[in-house]
DNA sequence: GCTCGTCTTTTTTTT
DNA sequence: AAAGACGAGC
């Protein structure tokens, strides 16, 4: 009996089919990363394909690095010549050894949202650019969005001519590139556009890695971009084996350029692909994976697949709602203290997923309160705090003399007089000369316009200088203690003495203990290459399974983990699914939230809570949110609705400023009572000839109804407005009293 | 050039 | 609620 025999039949297809393009739905939970290890496994023993041909692409680090492991265990022998790595790193590793042939040197720095939005708001100023109406976020949002299609500056404004907006958008797109050439930067969507870039612009370099990647799997192929298909498909085009798995109905990034269509047409581009469908359930109890089921049912754009399990039934879904957002998560606080207690279970069997990542901060009160360890995960990035930022741009300016926003980050870190005017006066001439801001600075006592600052500025090339001098023989975190202190970095914070400076000096020292760690953990350690782990970082990445905590994330970052005990908080309408989709016109945006809604409960596997709250602070706002609509898409005979549901009290009601929003809170149930159907949506709160309100058109009287499959067609004719037809959900349309 | 206080804004989600 | 931007005053 081989490895292979533990596998299921489908599973077994698609690990033995492995010439040619093949395209795998796995379904959640049907042990995908288990069939693409055995894949791995099966090529190298039975295929005799060497592993150095061989390609795995994830999306974190923790997956790559998740897989990696299991490769490594099942390979044994030849495993690390496998690459398993993610897009970023891929493609940052290429691009450290041919960048030169688009003009780049090799050490350049990669730029993260915050040096992303400095460098904009600098173009802004320079181009005249008002950012009260185009802001710097949306512009780069624009750029990123661009740039996942492949769209070029030139491109874009060609496309663009007519709109007077969109022009802007293309000049400040075309200057930013210019810009980050001049700094030898790229940002995280350059990183893949330059590499399809040069395999376009240079046939021996593809030609290379097409021969050394002969068979490549992608993973979570549903989230990929356009510029990451572009990569794939140009390094599988030569020998065409070409493997990706990945699940329709998990597709949640389509925000970040995601590109659905990759996988919905994958057959269409490689008409020879192989479809296998994995829908075997390994995970869920049929309770959970039956309501996940339901839900997800109705989507409309999907793929018809049917998950099923011979996992047990299991206990119901739990639905718990609460007063407030501090009820909500005291319960979980006190039900997670309970099950570690009474049940078979451990802290780090248990996760809290939610929404935004706002709303981790009353968890992490309540858990602090009731003792129980807890790890976050996302919110603010290690590396984006500001302490962490200004060593790194200390480090940064020593590797890459062109990185001018580095230099400005920290010329004046710690204080050294050097001000605005200053930098200006330099910038003046650097651009004048050509040459880049750090150079300018080294000939601070040739600018004419500055007078005493030259002798301020003098110092500061000195210390970096000395710096530079000594990578030759300093390793990176020597490097860095150096700088800590020789700028006094963490004396200042003592002497300040303040919680938060206490705070910022660990963040510190977990800094040093993280080079070091690099340094231990890679034979030839370097500053760029420490510089690059860091750039390519995400949360997520940093979390193992060692620590018994429990994990708190948002429901994305959660994708591709499972846990026995799964808390979904926060399910009400507006925050999930969020407002902003709510009202939005596209159902598509619906959609991505319902299948946001699928990925949350099909993590779970033994258990499931859903909570929400009838009040909720939002923005040092407070707001009355109805249960999410997804709670009554579950069919009600799945849900644990708690004993005291009935008696549900209507305590002391708070301040009436919004009134009617807040009786919808509290009179909507989750579950409408059994006499209904359940598919058929809740039912309409008005009639032919009742007055409603809907968000944008305002007040108009309702003309008639007509009942569709799945929805209600309402006909109204707006006041102001005119007459208009709508679906009644996502019209939300209000009965005027 | 620096500091402090007030005003403004917050994409929901991230490699 | 909280962080960031901005301007007045030193």
């Amino acid at each position: 009996m081989s490895i292979y025999d533990t596998l299921n039949p489908q599973q077994k297809e698609a690990v033995l089919h492995t010439e040619g393009p093949v395209l795998i739905l796995a379904g959640a939970g049907s042990g995908k990363t288990r069939v693409l290890t055995h894949r791995i496994a099966y090529l190298i023993e039975e295929k005799g394909v060497n592993p150095w041909n061989i390609m795995a692409i994830t999306f974190t680090n923790k997956a790559a690095g998740e897989m990696r492991e299991r490769v490594d265990k099942i390979v044994g022998f030849g495993s690390e010549s496998i690459w398993v790595s993610t897009f970023h790193s891929s493609c940052v590793r290429i691009l450290r050894r041919y960048i030169d042939r688009l003009g780049f040197d090799h050490n350049f720095t990669i730029y993260d949202t915050d040096d992303q939005k400095s460098l904009m708001k600098d173009i802004c100023k320079r181009l005249q650019i008002d950012t009260k109406v185009h802001k710097e976020r949306a512009i780069l949002s624009a750029i990123s969005s661009a740039k996942d299609e492949l769209v070029t500056p030139e491109e874009y404004e060609l496309n663009n001519m007519s709109d007077f907006s969109k022009k802007k958008i293309a000049q400040a797109y075309k200057e930013y590139q210019k810009e980050l050439r001049k700094n030898n930067a790229l940002d995280f969507d350059d990183l893949i556009v330059k590499t399809v870039e040069l395999f376009q612009a240079c046939p021996d370099v593809l030609d290379y890695y097409q021969e050394r990647f002969r068979y490549i799997m992608v993973d979570e192929y549903q989230d990929t971009n356009t510029a990451q298909f572009k990569f794939v498909s140009l390094l599988a085009s030569k020998y065409k084996n070409l493997c990706v798995v990945g699940d329709d109905d998990q597709s949640i990034y389509k925000f970040r350029g995601a590109n659905i269509g990759n996988i919905l047409g994958f057959e269409k581009v490689f008409s020879d692909a192989k479809v296998i469908k994995l829908e075997q359930n390994y995970r869920s109890t049929q309770n959970i994976l039956n309501s996940a089921n339901e839900v997800i049912h109705n989507n409309i754009g999907r793929k018809e697949k049917s998950l099923w399990t011979d996992n047990e039934e299991g206990s119901l879904v739990h639905y718990r709602q609460f007063m407030n957002a501090y009820e909500e998560a005291e319960f979980i606080a006190g039900d997670i203290s309970r099950k570690v207690r009474e049940a078979d279970c451990q802290y780090k069997d248990c996760a809290i997923l939610y929404r935004t990542n706002a709303q981790s901060r009353l968890f992490e009160e309540k858990f602090l309160m009731a003792n129980i360890p807890y790890k976050l995960v996302g919110g603010v990035n290690f590396y984006a705090r500001k302490e962490i930022k200004d060593l790194l741009a200390y480090l940064k300016t020593v590797d890459n003399a062109r990185d001018d926003l580095a230099v400005r980050r920290i010329i004046n870190v710690p204080k050294r007089g050097i001000g605005a005017t200053t930098l200006a006066k330099v910038q003046d001439y650097a651009s004048e000369h050509d040459m880049s801001f750090y150079d300018a600075l080294k000939e601070a006592e040739n600018i004419p316009t500055l007078g005493r600052a030259a002798a301020k500025i003098e110092p500061f090339v000195t210390f970096v200088q000395s710096l530079r001098s000594k990578t030759e023989y300093f390793s990176p975190s020597e490097l860095l203690n150096d700088i800590i202190e020789e700028t006094g970095y963490v004396m200042e914070l003592k002497a300040e003495g303040t919680e938060e400076a206490d705070a910022r000096i660990e963040n510190i020292d977990e800094l040093i203990t993280k080079i070091v760690s690099y340094e231990e953990e890679n034979e030839d350690p370097t500053l760029s290459g420490f510089l690059e782990e860091v750039a390519l970082i995400a949360d997520i990445d940093t979390v193992d399974g060692d620590g018994n905590q429990v994990l708190l994330m948002t429901l994305h970052s959660a994708k591709g983990l499972e846990f026995p005990y799964v808390y979904l908080a926060g399910m009400e309408d507006g925050i999930f699914p969020s407002y902003m989709t709510i009202t939005a016109d596209d159902p598509a945006e619906l959609e991505e939230e319902r299948r946001l809604c699928y990925v949350g409960i099909t993590r779970a596997m033994k258990d499931l809570t859903l909570t929400c709250a009838q009040q909720r602070m939002i923005r040092g706002e407070t707001q009355y949110n109805k249960p999410s609509r997804f709670i009554r898409e579950i069919p009600r005979e799945l849900v644990d609705l708690g004993r005291d549901f009935k008696e549900q009290k209507i305590k002391e009601i708070p301040l009436p400023n919004t009134m009617k929003q807040m009786k919808q809170a509290f009179k909507q149930p989750a579950f409408i009572p059994k006499q209904f159907e359940v598919k058929k949506s809740a039912g309409l709160s008005y009639n032919v000839g009742d007055t409603v309100k809907h968000i944008k058109f305002g007040v108009g009287v309702v003309k008639n109804i007509v009942e569709g499959g799945r929805d209600y067609e309402v006909t109204v004719d707006f006041d102001k407005s005119g007459t208009k037809k709508m679906f009644a959900s996502f019209a939300k349309l209000k009965k005027v009293e």
